[in-house]
DNA sequence: GCCCGGCATTGATGTAGGTCAAGGCTTAAA
DNA sequence: TTTAAGCCTTGACCTACATCAATGCCGGGC
């Protein structure tokens, strides 16, 4: 339940530092937290609040590690809190699908079933607030406001899921890259970072799975959009946002 | 909040018929319903099934007519109570992703944005009982199972757009109509019909519109799976799932 | 029963994006 | 500073599916 969204990504060594040093701290965890206004918590206040900080654990994952996979049982559901968490299915023979990129603020595991109907693995040093299901469950009994948000992150995801399915079914590779640029912008403006440049966790091919394309693809295609002068490449994995305007028209498709 | 989900389509005009009999009698509608066991209307017994039967009304719709368009005010929630809609999003050129098939039992309309994120169009006749979103919110205020039911509802829908995106990603286009025959043969188990033949109530385009494919592709593969004597076509757009294992193999990638 | 319009099928051909195969960077450890 | 391990990029080639173009079929209106 601890650390900021804030600035871009020079910062993250400090603040999971500062995360675990707040986590051995006996306060209330969750009147501290600085993602609070992007979650689901935010539906709490005072005592409430008090009573959801005692249900929470905290977990961290290095880049890389899985924090569960489809067909477990889904006893936990979590909150990111820093880093970036990916969310995909398999296929028998290995395919992926990323079906999405969870950045601090985004629940995870909303799934009323029994068992995780996909795998999640950080993609960068993340931290989380894990709750154990039937508690959180417990809550939501109690306060209401608490199930209400819970139904409005749903509804937010499933429009952004038909989003991502009109992009997966009839978008072009170029406007599918477009698209997935301009959403980590705006995900990011959420979180009061700025708009331009943007960080890219992920590797070319967690990219891929994403939009349903191949590593080499979304290679070629941003080195187009670099020819173009749309984007322009930073260190750090960093992308400039060069020309957003004409992102915005390849994305929706013009 | 009439007719029923039944057997095969040849009934669909009987049913239709008896709907607005029904619907033109005075006796609460809801309680009679045929499909309040499959829709969130099944959250709420007695007299607060007569409150909600108080804020229905019944909306029927011919083949091809519009329920709503992407972008115009979200008044309304709606439940089907029968026939097919078509849920889709159109990018600026005309290219267009399904996002799902609605039948009896159905919700439509979450999404609790001020304009709806999607368009719906009848597909074969249909009725469906509509609700002043903010009547039902009230309902929800009141009556907090319905809310749960909602949620319930919401997380399913989610784990299904999980696995059209796997779909649409990353299934060739044999996979892709496997997973759809036999989704459509799960959904009609679901309403108490067999699981074979099933009906195929959408035009080969809507078929491919919604696994991200063209008409010819999808009559192509359809084509070779009877081929295969997986499938076998029957008259009125029946199909028999003749080999339902091979199916579910191909479907999962296999 | 015949005609018509919309849908479905089938064939020929084109192409976006996949596959296979080298290199080239970058980060990090030694 | 060198080395190594992953990524990322780039190029050559290939293929699944799209596109374009007839033709066939079926159900509804007359």
């Amino acid at each position: 339940m601890q650390p900021p969204s804030a600035s871009p990504f020079d910062l993250e060594t400090r603040r999971l530092t500062e995360a675990k040093a707040r986590s051995e701290a006996p306060v209330s965890p969750c009147a501290a937290c600085n993602v609070r206004h992007l979650t689901v918590c935010s539906a709490l206040e005072g005592p409430e609040l008090q009573e959801l900080a005692s249900i929470v654990h905290n977990v961290e994952l290095e880049a890389g590690q899985p924090l569960f996979d489809e067909g477990e049982p889904a006893d936990h559901v979590f909150n990111v809190t820093a880093g970036c968490v990916k969310v995909y299915k398999l296929l028998p023979d290995g395919r992926r699908q990323v079906t999405g990129f969870l950045f601090p603020g985004d629940f995870l595991g909303l799934a009323n079933q029994e068992i995780y109907a996909f795998s999640a693995e950080a993609v960068s040093p993340a931290t989380l607030c894990r709750f154990q299901r039937g508690k959180l469950e417990g809550a939501m009994e109690r306060y209401p406001q608490l199930e209400k948000r819970l139904l409005s992150v749903a509804s937010h995801e499933l429009a952004a899921a038909q989003e991502q399915m009109l992009l997966l079914g009839r978008k072009t590779a170029k406007e599918k890259i477009a698209s997935f640029l301009l959403g980590l912008s705006q995900a990011a403006v959420r979180r009061g970072q700025p708009k331009s440049p943007i960080r890219l966790p992920m590797t070319r091919s967690d990219i891929g799975d994403y939009l349903g394309l191949t590593t080499e693809t979304v290679s070629r295609v941003i080195t187009q959009l670099k020819g173009d002068g749309t984007i322009a490449l930073l260190p750090n994995g960093q992308v400039e946002l060069s020309n957003p305007e004409a992102l915005g028209e390849l994305a929706e498709g013009f």
